[in-house]
DNA sequence: TGTGAAGTGTCAGTGGCTGTCACTAGCCTG
DNA sequence: CAGGCTAGTGACAGCCACTGACACTTCACA
């Protein structure tokens, strides 16, 4: 996760740093454009730095990789995600609490998100990254890590010890499974609206218990 | 260590193949070997061709790119659990069945994988698989294709249509979560041996219905 | 206003990976 | 068993992601 951001509470730094944050927004925004409408493999970083004008060693600067462009707003929504289960009250259970959350920050990721890119281009970015090979590979390893995140959060809610009690890891585990599915059934379907991957988010978390009885006839 | 295998249903094949098995087991071993030895980024395709004693195009003849030769080993034990699977009994519930038919595979796999290369030798490549970032996203992407496999052979057990019921696909995802924790915290344990993964997925699949418990008090 | 450091460009180099082409060796057919 | 066919290979040239080194420009700040 990217840190420096001096987002809310940041007045006007100074011009050199409203210069990097320019450079950096360009770069991210041009490389979102050219992935999406051509292809992540496709895109050269030649090509990125050409429609900014910045030479490749810039890139690379900013951006670890070609790869880490693609997750800059994928950052976001991480965060965004944690900060909301983070709010969650201690009366609810864990997968109540993580279920709440997600819910709740899909109904307000939006605003988040239009800060740096449009939200129609974070959306296609995402279906690009569940569709290409390399970056899906990515994104299951910033999952892990993320997961790792959610199990201290869930073990720190329940007063537990991660190492100790394997039930945190574990709900997230699954809880994290289902996400999973359900975001690559949305980057499949037709309907690519936030409202569309929520619903099927709560209909697909609704089956986890019936899914995990012995005997589902 | 044998040239060639007395695989089922596969005589002496022509000598052209033998060859082309000789060289594939060739590369495969050299490389793992080089993996575990110095680590994967460290060790270049040249240093794995050199060793064999073939040009690099070769190399990428037999394996699409560095990374598939680190997986090959891979391929066999999740083929094999598969067959666990397909082998458990009608009576025997979805998450039963799965689980079984781990613990069934992980009692016999150690055979075939013996085949190919020393078991030892698999085992330190998992761990590095684990412990090296291009690797794991890697692993994890493959483990998402074979969870796909592995929730239509679900549902066609319960008779069942995946994209109509979503319980395959969940059982699956949260049964692979589980599994995937386990194998990240055996990579990261002292215990390397196959016993001790086996004990450890038997402990945390047990606590899949107590973590989803809305109270864990 | 001068000095230091941050940000950038240039250049050279490494390593993964691909296309092409020619050559050799196992295979097959007459 | 001769001669042609083709799979497997090596050699080579080239693309692209990425890195290190160094010099130059531009802002920041005393």
């Amino acid at each position: 996760m990217t840190d420096q951001r001096p987002a809310p509470a940041a007045p006007a730094a100074g011009l050199r740093e409203r210069k990097k944050r320019r450079t950096r927004d360009a770069l991210l925004r041009a490389a979102l454009l050219l992935f999406v409408s051509q292809g992540y493999e496709k895109t050269t970083v030649d090509e990125i730095t050409d429609a900014v004008d910045v030479s490749q060693r810039t890139f690379f600067r900013y951006f670890a990789n070609k790869e880490e462009v693609a997750f800059a707003v994928q950052d976001l929504v991480e965060s965004h995600f944690v900060a909301a289960l983070r709010a969650r009250p201690d009366a609810e259970g864990p997968l109540e609490a993580m279920r709440n959350a997600v819910l709740a920050s899909w109904d307000t990721i939006g605003e988040a998100i239009a800060e740096v890119v449009p939200v129609d281009l974070y959306m296609r970015t995402y279906r690009l990254i569940e569709s290409t090979p390399a970056l899906l590979a990515v994104h299951l390893r910033r999952s892990t890590e993320l997961e790792e995140r959610i199990s201290l959060l869930i073990a720190a809610r329940e007063g537990l010890d991660v190492d100790a009690d394997p039930r945190p890891r574990v709900a997230v585990a699954a809880f994290s499974g289902v996400m999973r599915v359900t975001g690559r059934l949305w980057g499949q379907g037709e309907d690519a609206s936030v409202a569309a991957i929520r619903r099927m988010t709560e209909a697909y978390l609704d089956q986890i218990g019936p899914a995990l009885a012995s005997d589902w006839r």
